[in-house]
DNA sequence: CCGCTTGTTGGCAGCTTGTCAACAGTGGGT
DNA sequence: ACCCACTGTTGACAAGCTGCCAACAAGCGG
C-alpha cells in the first residue's frame, strides 16, 4: 500500500508548490491546530524537515497556504466598467459571489474574518486591501478616500457572512443574497 | 518574589471560575496557539493537571472561556422598545456599539468573526443566535422569520468589521460607525 | 568517470499535553 | 479531641510535536 517513492530531486519552485498544494488541500479540511508537520509531509510525499528548510517554521507555511488561497484572480474585476452606472453595485456584488463560489471549499475551510492571531489577520487584512482596489477602481470612485475604504471593509465582513448564510447554513438563496449585499452595498458607497 | 502559596481547597465553583478569570486574562493578549497550558495554570496559580481535572483538555478550557466571554448581558436589549419606533434600528445599533466598547479588549482579542475550526465556530453561532433572538424581539418583529434571522445574522459580520474599522484601525469614528450600520441595518430589516 | 553543488533526509533535543497514582485539606462520626 | 473517609490538588511520567543539524545522494560541470 504505502509506497516509499524513490527520493526524487525537483526544481526548488516546483517542490513549494507541491508542498503548498499539499498543505492547502489538508487545511481544507482540518484547521491549523489539527493538522501536525508529519501529516502535512506525508501528504506532499515529502521528509517532514523539508517542510522547515523550506518554509522555516509550520506559522509560515500556513500563512504562505493562506495567501495564496486568498489571493482573487486578478482579471474578474475589469468588466465593471461597462455596467450601467445605475447596476453597478449589482455587478460587482455578482463578482463576490462568483470568486466566493468559485472557491467554495477552501474559502470556507479557511473560515471567514479575523481570527485574533497578528500574523493571520495581517494576510487577510492585505487580501481585503487589494480587493477593496479593485473594486472601487473598478467602480469608478476615489481608491484614496479613507473612509469610503473604510466602509467597504465593513462590508466586506457582511459579504463573508452572508455567503456563509447561502453555502453553508442554506438559509438563503443567491438571489436573495444577491439583493441583501447589493441594497447594503449602494447605502455603503454613498454617504 | 515567588511566592508558593500554601495549598488551598476551594469549592469547585469558585475554582472553575479562578481559573476561567485566568484564561480570559491570558486570551485577551495572545491567541489560543501561543498559550500553553503551563501559562494558564501559572496565571491561575494552580497545578497544570488541574486544568484538565476541571475541563477535561485544554481545548475545552478555551471553549468555555470563549462561550464566556461571548455571553453578552441579557438587560441591556429590554430597553429599545420605549424607543421611538423609526429609530429602534439607531437604538439597536447604540446598543451594539455599548456592547462591544465595553469588552473592548476581550471582543477584538478573540478575533472577528468564524474560525475555521467547527467546534469555535458552534461557540460563535450559538452567542449570534441568541443576540439576533434579542434584538428581533426588542424590535418587535418576528424572530421566527428565518431568511429575517439569516439577514441580521449577514448584518452581524458588518458590525464586527465595522467595529474593527473604529476600534483597532481608527479609519471611522463612532458616529460614521453608528450612521453606517444604522442605514444598512434599516435596509437588512425591509427586504 | 569524478567531484561539487545543493535538494533531501533521519535523528536528536526541547517543549507541550493528557493521565495517574499519591498527597493533603476538610468535615463528619465516635 | 481524635480518626477517617472524601475529594480537591499535585508531581511525575509517557506520548507526541516542532525546529535544527549533520549526513546522504541526485544531478550537472569538468
Amino acid at each position: 500500500m504505502t509506497e516509499l517513492a524513490a527520493r526524487r530531486r525537483l526544481d526548488p519552485d516546483a517542490r513549494r508548490t507541491e508542498i503548498l498544494d499539499a498543505a492547502l488541500r489538508l487545511y481544507a479540511e482540518r484547521p491549523y491546530g489539527e493538522v501536525s508537520t508529519t501529516e502535512l509531509a506525508r501528504e506532499a510525499g515529502v521528509a517532514r524537515a523539508l517542510l522547515n528548510h523550506y518554509f522555516g517554521t509550520k506559522r509560515a507555511l500556513y500563512l504562505e497556504a493562506l495567501r495564496e488561497l486568498l489571493t482573487i484572480p486578478e482579471q474578474a474585476a475589469t468588466d465593471l466598467a461597462g455596467q450601467r452606472p445605475d447596476d453597478r453595485a449589482g455587478a460587482a456584488v455578482d463578482w463576490f459571489l462568483d470568486t466566493v463560489e468559485d472557491r467554495r471549499s477552501l474559502w470556507l475551510s479557511v473560515g471567514i474574518g479575523l481570527s485574533g492571531d497578528p500574523e493571520v489577520d495581517a494576510v487577510v487584512e492585505d487580501a481585503d486591501e487589494t480587493a477593496v482596489d479593485r473594486v472601487l477602481t473598478a467602480l469608478g470612485r476615489d481608491a484614496c478616500d479613507e473612509p469610503l475604504r473604510a466602509r467597504v471593509r465593513a462590508f466586506f465582513g457582511m459579504v463573508r457572512a452572508a455567503s456563509r448564510e447561502w453555502l453553508v447554513r442554506g438559509s438563503l438563496d443567491r438571489p436573495a443574497v444577491r439583493k441583501l449585499l447589493t441594497t447594503a452595498f449602494v447605502t455603503v458607497l454613498e454617504d
